[in-house]
DNA sequence: TTCCTCCTTGGCATCGAGTGCCAAGTTAGC
DNA sequence: GCTAACTTGGCACTCGATGCCAAGGAGGAA
């Protein structure tokens, strides 16, 4: 992980090949891909399955606790498990290449399909089919998460990782009361 | 188009090769990536550059119109130019197809960087940083209209295109009073 | 130690998407 | 009927990713 990150900074990841990182490593390509499923997997680690974790955190918040406050905190717990350095970098190469883009959204479908029968469970469905609320709340929840890394990176990761929770929380508030 | 469709809906996405398309079309695998970028665009054709003709619709909007509404109308010229069946029909191959799926949201995301100035323009940036408060916008509409997707495609696409708007309209009522 | 077993590792062949290059054919204009 | 411009297809190649198999190394039981 190292050795790639450090070839993906450099030179860009697109334009870092597997064989230049498992060469730098001093592993076998084959071995490489046992360990990590696809390039991508480098960047986000075990990222994308931090969903059940995020569920467990959002399951402790009391119930009468507003959704988005819940939300914000049960979101807290991946601060936790990652360095504002390692933030800030996985920041600014998923804003320069479009693969890690995908990637990183795909992730946050995959904590979205986790979390959203519990927010539904909290908040109702308010008439409408079974799924479309809870689906809704979790992905404009990460939709300001997204949009306030964005402006996180672009301002130079300035502030660390409380800094980004404003941010996120300065969305929220747009978006709820624009 | 129409050949890919069809062993697509038939075999799946990621089970249809590229040669098995080319097979039943009659033209070379050379000449189908000079027309198809890639084997995503098959699907979505030019629904990814759309942006420009969406942010034109925006424009036609009166200032004083809430945002929402106005975002609301804006995508609606999405629908002019694509039939229900179209629709129901990518709905269906995204949810089913992570590689669709991510294409889908990069599409989204083009969208996204065409209209979030024009969105800002309107809104202000109440205080936060440049872009923070326009992305968060259009990023939740994006995300509304995603989870509505989900739940029409999951009733059937029942109730043609104008149920979609409904159901986008449920979701964002949620999402900003919940 | 010796033997057996399990797990890790790496090499090899293969697939599928995507691209650059070039030659052949087709269309359009004069 | 000639030429220029564009289209098409074949070929070779790159890169990410996967299945298969053989060669090792670690560890326990006799």
């Amino acid at each position: 992980m190292d050795a790639a990150l450090a070839l993906f900074l450099e030179h860009g990841f697109e334009e870092t090949t597997v064989d230049q990182v498992v060469a730098a490593a001093g592993i076998s390509r084959r071995s490489f891909f046992r360990y990590f499923g696809t390039k991508e997997d480098i960047v986000f680690g075990d990222l994308a399955e931090q969903g059940p974790a995020i569920l467990e955190a959002l399951r402790e918040r009391p119930d009468d606790e507003p959704i988005w406050e819940a939300l914000g905190h049960a979101f807290g717990v991946l601060t936790t498990r990652m360095s504002p350095e390692r933030g800030a970098m996985i920041g600014r190469l998923v804003t320069t290449s479009p693969a890690l883009r995908a990637a990183h959204l795909e992730k946050h479908l995959r904590w979205q399909e986790v979390l959203a029968p519990e927010v539904e469970r909290r908040v109702g469905t308010g008439g409408a089919p079974a799924g479309l609320v809870g689906e809704a709340i979790v992905a404009t929840v990460l939709a300001c998460l997204d949009a306030a890394s964005a402006a996180w990176v672009r301002q130079g990761a300035d502030g660390g990782l409380d800094e980004l929770r404003r941010l996120t929380y300065a969305a929220l508030t747009a978006v709820r009361s624009g």
